[in-house]
DNA sequence: CCGAACATCTGGAACGTTCCAGTCCTCCTC
DNA sequence: GAGGAGGACTGGAACGTTCCAGATGTTCGG
């Protein structure tokens, strides 16, 4: 088959030549400025169109020492919690003018570092990373480059870079406060994790138990250690995301127990998961719009010449649904 | 707190200046030039280091033609087949030292279109479309300038775009041959699709059956239409993607079935999600790690010169799990 | 000791934009 | 009818690279 082969494409100067004018009344006319006139503007854009020309991005970028373009770096493109602030993120863009560019590390620490590095040679305008993987001194040496934000699960907050997290330990306070309200006092927390946002979690569940008086039946557990609670007569169990709550979930069915009249099971996250799955997840939900809002507002912010750092927390949201 | 601000970055010829060479000494050094001295090369990259310069790829890909970047378009983060895709590819393209970026379109067909010129407007030197979504205008005005291929559910084949597929009626055979040889005849199937790829596999279901002499069993219903199915006594249900798969499993583990004793469940695409429902879905898997292998070679390939169209199709297998 | 071959390095012209400083006009004002 | 004021347009210099055609030594065979 016959295939236009890869011709150079049409340059500024290509159009110019054949709607007869110079290089600069195109670009003047192709980004609409209001010295041109209007007659001249249509046949050049009439030419542009017909010679199938396109503005190269590099070009434009490396003149004007601009991109328009915004990084994202999620460490996981199965992580839907993730997933699902990309698209929040991207939305706010688009409102101010931005493009996303995105990428991911596939679990790998290394590789996410060198995507940071690699966004940034890019010349990407600002980065929002949503990954708690990327080592700190990764995101200093970016920060000093460019404006930095890291989005959701963050560890202790880095110099120079902006953040917008949720309030991990209010958020599993609200998950302690609302089985309590429904009377149940052994309470376990399931995680496997030693990250930041785990560990905040954890603290928060301790914290709220004791405050409830329940300081005696405070119990964390690995998820593979669930059947050793359930012997143990713990009636209500918090886990530290949704995933690791449908594990639970799965165990306790498994068991022929009923959910929630036997066991409750609570998640975190509000991932798409959460309402799949059956019965559907009590969880806490974080205000995934507003964090990519605030993300891009943050970016602005440093763009428009803004120097401290600025750390946003939001308030987490319980939802209740069939689980617990 | 006195943050570093937006300094101009340090180009070429600052490097050149502090290690008093010339820039293109400079240049040839970073690059690994055999025609560098090592004292020299040593000194250059400690100054670069020093310095914190980094390259600018928008002037390297300005210059040179091309950025050793390759565009992936998906319709959705959200699409676990999509993003395990994602992954294959970016795997395949880091052996031939190509990076990926990722653009997506929240599941709007403008927004995929325009994700598509973008990528191509910023310079990438081939596009993996991971979306049957994408107008067939908007690809073929693409492979006018870069290397297109399609990957993954495919409509008619687009001139100038080449492809890499699962075939989907065979991968709906294989479903109906397992289900008859484990002696089921009432095999319905479930799709809510007019998409290519769905029309494909109740191509392949529909011939399988009149193929088994079950002709007279064939019957399509909506997925919301389950319950007239198991009314009318089906004992299998081949569903035309593991959402839609779990929604039947749902369905009649509600009515108190059992599965697979008294219904049988088979999905499509072999998914997280299948793994992750109870009981495990049986369901048909497509070769991921290959097509992004496949995919990138076929870029390369047209980036090496060639011109006529290829299509390969890749060959599924059948994973049988507790569901049926 | 001359020239050639080689290793090492340099200057400047591109690449496709943007943008600043002009250059022409035409039309208005006094 | 001279003197702008503006409107419409142009030329060329950047931006940070790469790469080609040299320049400058150095070494070595004859």
């Amino acid at each position: 088959m016959p295939t236009a082969s890869p011709r150079p494409r049409p340059t500024l100067r290509d159009v110019a030549a054949t709607a007869g004018v110079s290089k600069s009344l195109v670009s003047l006319a192709l980004r609409g400025d209001p010295g041109v006139s209007e007659s001249t503007r249509d046949r050049i854009l009439a030419v542009a169109e017909q010679v199938g020309y396109r503005p190269s991005l590099s070009a434009r970028t490396l003149k004007q020492g601009r991109s328009m373009l915004l990084g994202v770096v999620i460490s996981s493109l199965e992580n839907p919690y993730q997933t699902e602030i990309v698209a929040s993120v991207e939305d706010a863009a688009e409102q101010v003018g931005l493009s996303v560019v995105l990428a991911h590390g596939s679990r790998d620490r290394g590789r996410l570092a060198d995507r940071v590095q690699q966004l940034g040679d890019l010349g990407v305008d600002g980065l929002v990373v949503v990954s708690s993987w990327v080592p700190d001194e990764v995101l200093t040496a970016a920060a000093r480059r460019l404006p930095v934000v890291m989005v959701g699960r963050t560890a202790d907050p880095v110099a120079g870079v902006d953040s917008v997290t949720n309030d991990d330990e209010q958020g599993a306070a609200l998950v302690v406060d609302h089985l309590v309200g429904r009377g149940y006092e052994r309470i376990a927390h399931v995680t496997s994790s030693t990250r930041p946002a785990g560990l905040a979690r954890r603290r928060g569940y301790e914290d709220a138990m004791r405050r409830a008086g329940l300081g005696d039946h405070v119990r964390v557990a690995a998820p593979d250690a669930v059947d050793g609670l359930l012997d143990d007569g713990y009636r209500a169990v918090f886990a530290r995301n949704d995933v690791e709550a449908c594990d639970v979930l799965d165990r306790a069915l498994d068991r022929g127990l009923r959910v929630p009249d036997d066991v409750a099971v609570v998640g975190y996250d509000d991932t798409l998961l959460a309402r799949r799955v059956r019965p559907a997840l009590t969880t806490v939900q974080q205000q995934r719009e507003v964090m990519g809002e605030r993300a891009v507002a943050l970016l602005t912010g440093r763009l428009g010449g803004r120097t401290d750092d600025v750390h946003e927390v939001l308030e987490p949201r319980l939802v209740v649904r069939a689980s617990g």
